[in-house]
DNA sequence: TAGTGGTCTAGACCACCCG
DNA sequence: GGGTGGTCTAGACCACTAT
């Protein structure tokens, strides 16, 4: 069967194994053979075929433990994964035009359940903000968010009258610790009415809420017009 | 400021780096030194400095162009990586109890909408399956699934009456392309039914498509019980 | 065309952990 | 204890692309 054959890069090698696997030349729980054995087989270095494994690794296909080995996994907890990008970018990608409007800027208390989630000593000040994203000027995205101005404190100079939260702390918060859920809610009067969807239909969700080194910063919720999809391939 | 350390592994050089990104050192849009530079300032090698900056960009921190040099991102298209691991172990893993049952299962010519979607010539034979997942007794997820038999003819020969076809798949079909959607659905009677909720209430729902080298084999609705969220950390 | 990252080689030492 | 993967070094050639 497969002869060594010269010059196989990490890529080459990568695809080899994922078809052994698919072919179940190697068979899901086996062990292959060690890191020096392939590098001969592959007429490679062991260095080209760890980068291979362990890419493969990353990837979900395979296990490995020092001594123990490189194990096929059985289990397909393939790992999907899905960039968030900013609502212009998204609605840009489809090459639909993008709109930004704002629907309430207050300065309040921080209400119990946000100062519980954000773990907020109460009475805590927050910016809340409501907007809409729109897409060729259909309902694209109704956000809800509320911002830490002791986390940030330029916020409470910033002008959201011509462009989203969003785009402002993408220029202020560098990188941070996310953390992201989806689920499905209940369109309320107010999401009801700014998606232009019937009042108590679903409403695809996502909550994010961001930190700048271990101090949150904000909390968004996102709520998506009907029919909205996330989706994809792997 | 930091002065050159010795025997830095590339692990401490993606700290420092990400350091530097946070603290603004290297602002958004900027330009990295050199691999070569950078090696030379962490007494390290140019190849420690290329693991480093390689996987700073894989997960969406820089991004890197041959001649151009290494860019510090500005938009956070962080990658958000969610596993997507078997309803059995899901359940498991919050430590509720799991049980399975079939819910119905038969043979039946493809509808129209699912021959569209695999992109199956019509009149294709499909085997239907629905079933539910409980944890500790109560409705976690409903499944309904179609799979085709001519992607993998011993399905007709599976028992799904003790454990699920998702558990059966996953030991017939190897590794191979997926598809996965997200939505907000809203509970149809029989969705209602199965979940104890009231119908009309939105849905966390899960669209999943396997292909085995090119051929389509299942299409999997998964319908969430009221709550459920889908959360990830980055 | 020159500079950057992409990759490979050959070798080494080490950490982990199964038997 | 010994074998496996994890990582680092030092050097090389190459592919791409900005200028």
């Amino acid at each position: 069967m497969a002869a060594a054959r010269e010059n196989m890069s990490y890529r080459d090698i990568k695809q080899v194994v994922v078809d052994r696997i698919q072919n179940r030349i190697w068979a899901p729980d086996s062990l292959l053979p060690s890191e020096t054995e392939l590098a001969e087989e592959f007429s490679s270095t062991r260095t080209t075929v760890n980068r291979a494994l362990r890419e493969l690794a990353e990837e979900g296909y395979l296990e490995r433990k020092r001594k123990a080995g490189t194990r096929v996994l059985n289990a397909p907890v393939r790992k999907a994964q899905f960039s968030i990008p900013l609502v212009r970018d998204e609605i840009a990608e489809t090459g639909a035009s993008y709109r930004y409007s704002l629907v309430e800027q207050t300065l309040l208390a921080a209400p119990d359940w946000l100062a519980a989630r954000l773990e907020l000593t109460q009475g805590r000040q927050v910016l809340h903000i409501r907007c809409m994203h729109y897409a060729d000027n259909a309902p694209f995205q109704y956000e809800v968010r509320w911002i830490i101005p002791e986390s940030i404190p330029e916020v409470l100079e910033a002008d959201f009258t011509q462009s989203g939260p969003n785009d402002w702390l993408v220029q202020k918060v560098p990188f941070t610790n996310l953390e992201i859920s989806f689920m499905a809610t209940k369109a309320d009067q107010a999401i009801a009415e700014f998606l232009d969807a019937p009042a108590g239909d679903p409403v695809f969700t996502a909550e994010r809420i961001t930190w700048l080194r271990g101090a949150p910063v904000t909390l968004a919720k996102l709520y998506f017009a009907p029919g909205y999809r996330m989706t994809t391939h792997i």
